[in-house]
DNA sequence: GTCTATATGCCGATAGAC
DNA sequence: GTCTATCGGCATATAGAC
């Protein structure tokens, strides 16, 4: 609570972010973000209308973040190291904001905001395939660093690292198309 | 509640698991669960400790249901076509039973669970590669299969069906390999 | 724009009688 | 093995004063 104590709905997503990455979507309350926030619960719902509301914005910022991290990390790169870095870019940022990125890819988040993932992972696979709209290898990736991604969050991988599955399997299938 | 009304752990999984295909896990409550049981809810104390573990006792089921279905969907099937077989029957089961393979996939179900299907996995990549404990492509594959489960569940795709991307991407690194 | 007070509902879990 | 009664807590959201 900095001493100007301008109240704004970002400065609202803002500190839900950071309460959100430390205890997870469903330890927040309004109660405790409002407290965080140096108001009272009812305050919030002068700024957002309902929690759905409130997600939505979050989501959004999520997906800026991860979008922005990806196309920064691949400027200037030819097309199959993008990918490599694309993927481990996307990785890093699932494992790092592990509960930013769950309310991310919930059910119902805002359409926009996996719709920037969506186009951004297109950008990638484009120059690779030599197609501008390549749905279907697009769907492929994506389908296959969400799932790394959440089976590794969950330690469903057991001890073993299996780092460098990933690696491996994306260079089989480079050579296969 | 048939007339025989005899309760065990079992009939309280089986009509758990059928109010969760239902409603999801979230409004799966114990006051509910029981008055579907025809008792009370203090009393599912006398079969479960918590509900963490009827959430277990669920998991194991779903873990069992799938791994069977793969299995028998699979047999006496070259190794590629089971390949496809697994992947397809694997898919069907996420989403004609998806409240219940969320459950199955959540970040803290018994251990076993997903460890058995873990192993089922193996055995379809172990043939192809002739790898009998081939982590780094069963990773891929699971991560493959699972996160493609996990979008189309949410619809993150759009509405185009990106029916066939699973089948071409495959295709794509089994002649990588 | 923030507050106090409150409505209304949900939850998991326990004690102890029968 | 099932019940009634209850504990203690959580949540989202609203009404109305200041």
């Amino acid at each position: 609570m900095p001493y100007p104590s301008k109240t704004t709905p970002e400065t609202i997503i803002q500190t839900a972010i950071t309460l959100l990455e430390q205890h997870g979507n469903q330890a927040l309350s309004t109660r405790v973000l409002a407290e965080a926030c140096g108001i009272k619960a009812p305050s919030l719902y002068k700024y957002f209308p309902d929690r759905a509301s409130l997600e939505q914005g979050i989501a959004a910022v999520a997906a800026e973040q991860l979008e922005n991290n990806i196309i920064q990390a691949c400027q200037h790169l030819e097309p199959k190291k993008a990918l490599y870095q694309a993927a481990q870019t996307y990785l890093e940022y699932a494992k790092n904001h592990s509960e930013l990125y769950d309310l991310l890819m919930q059910p119902q988040p805002s359409e926009g905001a996996q719709k920037a993932l969506w186009n951004t992972m297109l950008q990638i696979i484009a120059p690779i395939t030599k197609n501008p709209d390549d749905t279907a290898n697009t769907v492929f990736i994506w389908a296959l660093l969400h799932g790394y991604a959440t089976l590794q969050r969950n330690g469903s991988f057991g001890a073993s690292g299996a780092s460098n599955a990933l690696l491996v399997g994306l260079e089989a299938w480079l050579r296969g198309l």
